[in-house]
DNA sequence: TTAATATATGAGCAGATATTCAGATAAAGA
DNA sequence: TCTTTATCTGAATATCTGCTCATATATTAA
Protein backbone atom coordinates (compact mmCIF):
# COMPACT_ATOMS: atom_id res chain seq x y z
CA UNK A 1 0.00 0.00 0.00
CA UNK A 2 1.50 3.39 -0.98
CA UNK A 3 1.31 5.88 2.04
CA UNK A 4 2.86 8.90 0.61
CA UNK A 5 2.49 10.41 -3.47
CA UNK A 6 5.24 9.63 -5.69
CA UNK A 7 6.13 13.24 -5.19
CA UNK A 8 7.07 13.59 -2.18
CA UNK A 9 10.66 11.89 -1.84
CA UNK A 10 12.44 11.40 1.68
CA UNK A 11 15.60 13.26 0.20
CA UNK A 12 12.86 16.36 1.64
CA UNK A 13 13.68 15.46 5.35
CA UNK A 14 17.30 13.94 4.87
CA UNK A 15 18.24 17.41 2.81
CA UNK A 16 16.11 19.72 4.77
CA UNK A 17 18.95 21.64 5.35
CA UNK A 18 20.43 22.23 2.01
CA UNK A 19 17.08 23.14 0.58
CA UNK A 20 16.99 25.45 3.24
CA UNK A 21 20.00 27.24 2.27
CA UNK A 22 19.37 26.95 -1.33
CA UNK A 23 15.91 29.10 -0.45
CA UNK A 24 17.74 31.50 1.70
CA UNK A 25 20.03 32.23 -1.02
CA UNK A 26 18.01 31.64 -3.92
CA UNK A 27 17.71 35.01 -6.20
CA UNK A 28 14.87 37.99 -5.51
CA UNK A 29 11.70 37.09 -7.76
CA UNK A 30 12.30 40.73 -9.46
CA UNK A 31 15.84 39.47 -10.20
CA UNK A 32 14.67 35.96 -11.88
CA UNK A 33 12.07 38.23 -13.53
CA UNK A 34 14.18 40.28 -14.84
CA UNK A 35 17.39 38.15 -15.86
CA UNK A 36 14.85 36.24 -17.88
CA UNK A 37 13.26 39.00 -19.73
CA UNK A 38 17.08 39.73 -20.60
CA UNK A 39 18.19 35.97 -21.55
CA UNK A 40 14.76 35.73 -23.70
CA UNK A 41 15.60 38.74 -25.30
CA UNK A 42 19.49 37.01 -26.20
CA UNK A 43 17.24 33.35 -27.25
CA UNK A 44 15.81 35.21 -30.71
CA UNK A 45 18.15 34.14 -33.65
CA UNK A 46 16.51 37.31 -35.19
CA UNK A 47 17.06 39.47 -32.01
CA UNK A 48 20.77 37.88 -32.10
CA UNK A 49 21.56 38.92 -35.61
CA UNK A 50 20.61 42.46 -34.98
CA UNK A 51 22.51 42.55 -31.65
CA UNK A 52 25.63 40.99 -33.28
CA UNK A 53 25.35 43.45 -36.46
CA UNK A 54 24.74 46.47 -33.92
CA UNK A 55 27.47 45.57 -31.75
CA UNK A 56 29.92 46.22 -35.02
CA UNK A 57 28.20 49.14 -36.73
CA UNK A 58 24.94 51.53 -36.34
CA UNK A 59 22.34 50.37 -38.57
CA UNK A 60 19.12 51.59 -39.24
CA UNK A 61 15.52 49.37 -39.49
CA UNK A 62 15.42 49.55 -43.15
CA UNK A 63 19.60 48.59 -43.40
CA UNK A 64 18.78 45.83 -40.44
CA UNK A 65 15.55 44.37 -42.61
CA UNK A 66 17.37 44.35 -45.64
CA UNK A 67 20.57 42.28 -43.98
CA UNK A 68 17.60 39.70 -42.18
CA UNK A 69 15.88 39.19 -44.99
CA UNK A 70 12.77 40.43 -43.17
CA UNK A 71 9.94 43.48 -43.32
CA UNK A 72 10.91 46.71 -41.64
CA UNK A 73 7.76 45.84 -39.72
CA UNK A 74 9.13 42.84 -38.14
CA UNK A 75 12.23 43.98 -37.39
CA UNK A 76 11.03 47.56 -35.69
CA UNK A 77 8.66 45.17 -33.30
CA UNK A 78 11.62 43.11 -32.44
CA UNK A 79 13.68 46.43 -31.71
CA UNK A 80 11.44 47.84 -29.92
CA UNK A 81 11.50 44.94 -27.70
CA UNK A 82 15.19 45.59 -27.33
CA UNK A 83 14.86 49.03 -26.75
CA UNK A 84 12.04 48.27 -23.95
CA UNK A 85 14.75 46.49 -22.24
CA UNK A 86 17.54 49.30 -22.70
CA UNK A 87 19.84 46.79 -25.02
CA UNK A 88 20.20 49.38 -27.67
CA UNK A 89 19.32 53.15 -28.24
CA UNK A 90 19.03 54.87 -31.20
CA UNK A 91 19.53 58.75 -32.58
CA UNK A 92 17.27 60.27 -35.48
CA UNK A 93 19.18 61.97 -38.77
CA UNK A 94 16.00 63.28 -40.21
CA UNK A 95 13.15 60.37 -41.24
CA UNK A 96 16.32 57.54 -40.56
CA UNK A 97 16.68 55.82 -36.91
CA UNK A 98 20.03 54.54 -36.01
CA UNK A 99 20.19 52.39 -33.77
CA UNK A 100 23.03 50.85 -31.88
CA UNK A 101 23.87 49.01 -28.26
CA UNK A 102 23.63 51.00 -25.23
CA UNK A 103 26.22 49.33 -23.90
CA UNK A 104 28.63 46.37 -24.10
CA UNK A 105 27.33 43.95 -21.55
CA UNK A 106 25.56 42.00 -24.73
CA UNK A 107 28.26 41.83 -26.76
CA UNK A 108 30.44 40.10 -23.19
CA UNK A 109 27.51 37.94 -23.03
CA UNK A 110 27.30 36.52 -26.65
CA UNK A 111 31.02 36.38 -26.59
CA UNK A 112 31.46 34.08 -23.64
CA UNK A 113 28.48 32.11 -24.73
CA UNK A 114 30.36 31.50 -28.01
CA UNK A 115 33.47 30.30 -25.46
CA UNK A 116 30.95 27.87 -23.76
CA UNK A 117 30.31 26.13 -27.25
CA UNK A 118 34.09 26.06 -28.15
CA UNK A 119 34.85 23.64 -25.32
CA UNK B 1 1.35 56.56 -58.22
CA UNK B 2 3.63 54.34 -55.88
CA UNK B 3 6.28 52.37 -57.49
CA UNK B 4 7.42 50.06 -55.17
CA UNK B 5 6.39 48.57 -52.33
CA UNK B 6 6.23 50.31 -48.41
CA UNK B 7 8.57 47.49 -47.63
CA UNK B 8 11.68 48.85 -49.77
CA UNK B 9 12.74 51.98 -48.75
CA UNK B 10 16.25 53.75 -49.87
CA UNK B 11 17.97 53.05 -47.34
CA UNK B 12 18.73 49.26 -49.10
CA UNK B 13 20.33 51.50 -51.82
CA UNK B 14 21.91 54.20 -50.04
CA UNK B 15 23.42 52.03 -47.12
CA UNK B 16 24.36 48.85 -49.86
CA UNK B 17 27.75 48.84 -48.15
CA UNK B 18 26.92 48.92 -44.65
CA UNK B 19 24.17 45.77 -45.45
CA UNK B 20 26.98 44.09 -46.77
CA UNK B 21 29.65 44.69 -44.76
CA UNK B 22 27.07 43.63 -41.52
CA UNK B 23 25.92 40.70 -43.74
CA UNK B 24 30.02 39.56 -44.29
CA UNK B 25 30.35 39.39 -40.60
CA UNK B 26 27.58 38.25 -39.58
CA UNK B 27 27.15 35.01 -37.12
CA UNK B 28 27.65 32.02 -38.96
CA UNK B 29 23.78 30.01 -38.90
CA UNK B 30 24.75 27.26 -37.08
CA UNK B 31 26.26 29.46 -34.38
CA UNK B 32 23.54 32.08 -34.45
CA UNK B 33 21.18 28.80 -33.40
CA UNK B 34 23.38 27.36 -30.84
CA UNK B 35 23.64 30.85 -28.92
CA UNK B 36 19.90 31.02 -29.59
CA UNK B 37 19.67 27.45 -27.68
CA UNK B 38 21.97 28.61 -24.98
CA UNK B 39 20.33 32.04 -24.17
CA UNK B 40 16.75 30.30 -24.50
CA UNK B 41 18.26 27.74 -21.72
CA UNK B 42 18.34 31.18 -19.34
CA UNK B 43 15.56 32.28 -20.66
CA UNK B 44 13.49 30.66 -18.38
CA UNK B 45 12.74 31.35 -13.97
CA UNK B 46 12.63 27.76 -12.95
CA UNK B 47 16.13 27.02 -14.94
CA UNK B 48 17.35 30.38 -13.92
CA UNK B 49 16.67 29.38 -10.28
CA UNK B 50 17.90 26.08 -10.72
CA UNK B 51 21.32 27.27 -12.28
CA UNK B 52 21.31 29.99 -9.68
CA UNK B 53 21.22 27.55 -7.04
CA UNK B 54 23.32 25.01 -8.59
CA UNK B 55 26.18 27.25 -9.11
CA UNK B 56 26.29 27.40 -5.37
CA UNK B 57 25.83 24.19 -4.02
CA UNK B 58 25.02 20.53 -5.49
CA UNK B 59 21.44 19.01 -5.33
CA UNK B 60 19.34 16.41 -6.67
CA UNK B 61 16.14 16.84 -8.20
CA UNK B 62 14.48 15.86 -5.46
CA UNK B 63 15.58 19.24 -3.27
CA UNK B 64 15.30 21.11 -6.13
CA UNK B 65 11.69 20.98 -6.50
CA UNK B 66 10.97 21.05 -2.82
CA UNK B 67 13.12 24.35 -2.84
CA UNK B 68 11.21 25.20 -6.29
CA UNK B 69 7.68 24.09 -5.46
CA UNK B 70 7.40 22.11 -8.51
CA UNK B 71 6.76 18.05 -9.23
CA UNK B 72 10.18 16.00 -9.99
CA UNK B 73 9.07 15.67 -13.47
CA UNK B 74 8.86 19.10 -14.40
CA UNK B 75 12.30 19.82 -12.62
CA UNK B 76 13.50 16.52 -14.13
CA UNK B 77 12.25 17.85 -17.97
CA UNK B 78 14.32 20.51 -17.26
CA UNK B 79 17.55 19.29 -16.00
CA UNK B 80 16.98 17.16 -19.17
CA UNK B 81 17.24 20.42 -21.30
CA UNK B 82 19.95 21.56 -19.49
CA UNK B 83 22.00 18.14 -19.69
CA UNK B 84 21.79 18.45 -23.40
CA UNK B 85 23.30 21.57 -23.82
CA UNK B 86 26.01 20.76 -21.21
CA UNK B 87 25.35 23.46 -18.80
CA UNK B 88 24.46 20.64 -16.23
CA UNK B 89 26.15 17.26 -15.19
CA UNK B 90 25.42 15.11 -12.50
CA UNK B 91 27.07 12.23 -10.11
CA UNK B 92 25.12 9.23 -8.94
CA UNK B 93 25.13 8.16 -4.96
CA UNK B 94 22.88 5.59 -5.06
CA UNK B 95 20.08 6.06 -6.26
CA UNK B 96 20.46 10.00 -5.80
CA UNK B 97 21.51 11.74 -9.03
CA UNK B 98 23.00 14.67 -7.64
CA UNK B 99 23.61 17.87 -10.37
CA UNK B 100 26.00 20.73 -10.63
CA UNK B 101 26.94 23.39 -12.78
CA UNK B 102 29.42 21.77 -16.03
CA UNK B 103 31.45 25.06 -16.00
CA UNK B 104 31.82 28.65 -14.89
CA UNK B 105 29.81 30.03 -17.91
CA UNK B 106 26.43 29.98 -17.09
CA UNK B 107 27.21 32.00 -13.18
CA UNK B 108 29.63 34.62 -15.37
CA UNK B 109 26.33 34.79 -17.67
CA UNK B 110 23.71 35.98 -15.06
CA UNK B 111 26.16 37.92 -13.12
CA UNK B 112 27.29 40.29 -16.13
CA UNK B 113 23.56 40.96 -16.43
CA UNK B 114 22.54 41.43 -12.77
CA UNK B 115 25.56 44.06 -13.61
CA UNK B 116 23.58 45.11 -16.26
CA UNK B 117 20.23 45.52 -14.68
CA UNK B 118 21.75 47.78 -11.72
CA UNK B 119 23.02 50.30 -14.22
C1' DT C 1 -0.57 72.26 -46.46
C1' DT C 2 0.24 68.10 -49.02
C1' DA C 3 2.96 64.18 -50.34
C1' DA C 4 6.59 61.03 -49.53
C1' DT C 5 9.63 58.37 -46.59
C1' DA C 6 11.00 55.78 -42.46
C1' DT C 7 9.46 53.89 -38.57
C1' DA C 8 6.03 52.39 -35.05
C1' DT C 9 2.00 49.92 -33.49
C1' DG C 10 -2.24 46.80 -32.71
C1' DA C 11 -4.61 42.63 -33.88
C1' DG C 12 -4.48 38.02 -35.13
C1' DC C 13 -2.55 33.58 -36.36
C1' DA C 14 0.78 29.70 -36.53
C1' DG C 15 4.26 27.54 -34.16
C1' DA C 16 6.97 26.93 -29.84
C1' DT C 17 7.23 25.75 -24.89
C1' DA C 18 6.45 24.85 -19.59
C1' DT C 19 3.86 22.23 -16.87
C1' DT C 20 0.99 18.21 -15.49
C1' DC C 21 -0.33 13.48 -15.64
C1' DA C 22 0.46 8.71 -16.21
C1' DG C 23 3.56 5.43 -16.65
C1' DA C 24 8.54 3.58 -17.48
C1' DT C 25 13.56 2.90 -15.81
C1' DA C 26 17.44 2.18 -12.87
C1' DA C 27 19.78 1.29 -8.50
C1' DA C 28 19.58 -0.71 -3.78
C1' DG C 29 18.04 -3.76 -0.37
C1' DA C 30 15.20 -7.66 1.44
C1' DT D 1 13.76 -12.55 -7.23
C1' DC D 2 10.51 -8.65 -5.76
C1' DT D 3 9.85 -4.07 -3.75
C1' DT D 4 10.95 0.54 -2.94
C1' DT D 5 12.92 4.94 -4.08
C1' DA D 6 14.54 8.50 -7.16
C1' DT D 7 14.49 9.87 -11.58
C1' DC D 8 13.08 9.89 -16.39
C1' DT D 9 9.95 10.16 -20.35
C1' DG D 10 5.90 10.74 -23.78
C1' DA D 11 1.60 12.83 -24.53
C1' DA D 12 -1.60 16.43 -23.83
C1' DT D 13 -2.71 21.17 -22.93
C1' DA D 14 -2.64 26.02 -21.85
C1' DT D 15 0.19 29.83 -22.52
C1' DC D 16 3.52 32.50 -24.86
C1' DT D 17 5.87 34.48 -28.90
C1' DG D 18 7.41 35.98 -33.74
C1' DC D 19 5.72 37.23 -37.83
C1' DT D 20 2.37 39.38 -41.17
C1' DC D 21 -1.00 42.66 -42.42
C1' DA D 22 -3.14 46.99 -42.11
C1' DT D 23 -2.78 51.28 -40.34
C1' DA D 24 -0.81 55.20 -37.65
C1' DT D 25 2.83 58.53 -36.59
C1' DA D 26 6.77 61.59 -37.39
C1' DT D 27 10.00 64.08 -40.16
C1' DT D 28 11.24 66.30 -44.46
C1' DA D 29 10.57 68.53 -48.78
C1' DA D 30 7.67 70.64 -52.20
Amino acid sequence: MVEQSRDLCDCRLIHRRTVEKAMASALAPNETESLAQIFKALADETRLKILWALEQREMCVCDLAAMLGLTESAVSHQLRLLRNLQLVSNRRDGVVLYYRLSDNHVSQLIKITLEHLRD
